[in-house]
DNA sequence: TCTTGTTATGACACCGATGACATGACACCG
DNA sequence: CGGTGTCATGTCATCGGTGTCATAACAAGA
């Protein structure tokens, strides 16, 4: 591969005026930089950055970690790539910045993370993205102090900067939503407690139903394990049932998530039921392919993973340029409610209906 | 950050012992080893890649362009992302190698990509790999010719190196498996014909009709433009219904993809027919999100993405190593029917019920 | 005892760019 | 006309490793 010497002797001219030329830099005669460049043309010249990085300190390296991409290997398989919109975003982001991404993925190991740091060191990556496949708490190995990191999608306990979906603030829009739309009876079908959305948004939850005065009522608040293989649909059946057979049973369902969501259109309608004439559904997530797919579309909030994304990279570009070295706080990002006809805009169902419908 | 000379100086040798024993190579007595090592550790030195790749020739880097992560914001927004499995296929393959992943994304705009390609030349990477983000013919600008590269998911005129998913003898499985199950009259709802997935299955269902010795019927054969906004649904419900009213009706309907699985679930549902008990459901993909999480879960098949890309590595490493320099044939994956509970095993339905059934 | 071979280590140039500094040719000013 | 500033370009050292070759110490074989 073809030298800035070799582009040089071509022009006829010193190799300096050549890397002048190509980083624009310094005054060159019109004529000479026309020589350059037929001679870097004519060679099919690009430069090395190995060689420009080792003199200038400066590699245009960012360094992402995941185990998004290999996530579905894991337990509970089902998993779609919805994550990778975070890293979409970071991507879009750092290109724009004329950054390049060192893309790495944990292959489900987190004991690699080390290694896979090291690799990035090694390459004098400018700074570290971690990006995690769901909202979570990590631990990472440390890395030195000079080199700028961010979190998304995760936090740790080191205060290291992060940037998060605001679970709480979306559920409490949707749900307050719903309550603007008529309904009164909303019941919860949550992820598990271990996982932090799962704590999150049936807080959100309840937020929404104190501000509008609502009593809570605990027999409308489930966490179901909806993703077990076999024991997962069975399990939401059961818990749906026996919420429709309350004295006053609930005018809507707002499940974990999407893929929750389109679990339980299958259920409803099993039972009978039409969505929405019959009962809402509301999910969470916006993830598309269910969304707007599932029949009729559904009713959801934003996670803003590709904006969370974005963030992440600004806030990362910040600490490397220095304008932000240290500061050790968590970025909330929030996410739209997307209405969808999956919701009935009024309560569309009074109890004996629904008890007429349950006798069949 | 430290230099070999550093860690030279406090164990007390010279820097290219330093080297040996980062390395490996050349003998080394193990008390200047121990010395080497820890000093190393005590300065917390990381190699730097650029100076090593200087001398060396060597990057250990792969670029992988693909349009893949950002598509969604492509016309017929809809998308999820599995073919970013092919991406994990890789990057996997690709970490077991030793070589390290440069990830870059056309952000959607095909213009980028030589851009693109420039980069990752100037980071002298070892070898290019594009990826589509579903089966398609593309046209890529030139890149030197000691530069290895493969194709992923689509293929060009030049006859560069491509992994593509077997498209035909997937359908063709898929339907022969339906055949075995005791269906005859075999509706398929195929993609667009502008797609090459629209062309290719197809073909494949034919292809298991006539080794079955079944009459093909072109009134069983529709396509779809089912991810247009708003019309799709209204489109699938028409060709549905029309199908259903034939004087022998489909007692399966095979989808273009899971997507559109999704969809008929929904439309056949509010037409008052239940899945599978009345009419059998395939699709194609093996989306998981969709397929397994669907509700009765869904047949279909494996788009092998992720086999894709470990072959797609496999066949660059390949070409890396100088094993196969000039081998321009493109490699067909094929991926495995996952037979789920929305086909049944025997002809669920006479004529009589269904016609019954569509007369409330 | 003198080769010859092996092991352990060092000296030094070099990979390809760029930063610091120098130089030569003009133009402009007083 | 000498001094000063600007433009255009070149020289040379340097970044941090590694390839090549040299060297020293010592053991084994002739």
């Amino acid at each position: 591969m073809a030298t800035i010497y070799d582009v040089a002797k071509l022009a006829g001219v010193s190799a300096k005026t050549v890397s002048r030329v190509m980083n624009g830099e310094g005054p060159v005669g019109a004529a000479t930089r026309e020589a350059v460049e037929t001679a870097m043309r004519d060679l099919g010249f690009v430069r090395s950055n190995a060689a420009r990085m080792m003199r200038s300190q400066k590699s245009g390296l960012v360094g992402l970690i995941t185990g998004a991409i290999s996530a579905k290997n894991q337990s509970g398989a089902k998993r779609g790539l919805p994550d990778l919109f975070i890293v979409q975003g970071i991507q879009t982001a750092m290109a724009e910045a004329g950054f390049t991404l060192m893309i790495a993925d944990t292959t489900g190991r987190q004991d690699r993370v080390p290694h896979l740091i090291d690799t990035f060191l090694s390459h004098r990556v400018e700074g570290l993205i971690y990006v995690a496949e769901y909202h979570q708490e990590v631990s990472l190995p440390p890395v030195p102090a000079h080199t700028p990191m961010v979190l998304v999608n995760c936090f740790d306990q080191r205060g290291t900067p992060a940037i998060l979906p605001d679970d709480r603030r979306g559920q409490r829009d949707l749900v307050t939503r719903l309550i603007d739309a008529g309904h009164r009876r909303i019941a919860y079908l949550a992820l598990r407690t271990g996982m932090v959305a799962g704590q999150l948004r049936p807080a959100g939850y309840r937020d929404a139903l104190s501000a509008a005065g609502i009593a809570y009522d605990p027999a409308l608040l489930a966490h179901c394990d909806f993703d077990l293989t076999d024991a997962g649909p069975q399990l939401l059946w059961d818990t749906i049932s026996q919420m429709l057979t309350l004295p006053e049973p609930p005018s809507v369902i707002c499940c974990g998530n999407d893929q929750m969501a389109m679990l339980v259109y299958g259920i409803l309608r099993s039972m009978g039921l039409k969505v929405p004439e019959q009962i809402s559904v509301a999910g969470y997530d916006n993830y598309q392919v269910i969304a707007e797919t599932l029949y009729p579309p559904l009713t959801t909030v934003d996670l803003p993973y590709s904006a969370m994304g974005v963030r992440a990279a600004q806030r990362l570009l910040d600490m490397i340029s220095g304008a932000s070295r240290d500061d050790r706080t968590a970025t909330l990002v929030a996410g739209a409610v997307h209405w969808r006809t999956s919701a009935t805009e009024r309560r569309p169902l009074n109890i004996l209906q629904l008890k007429t419908v349950r006798e069949d």
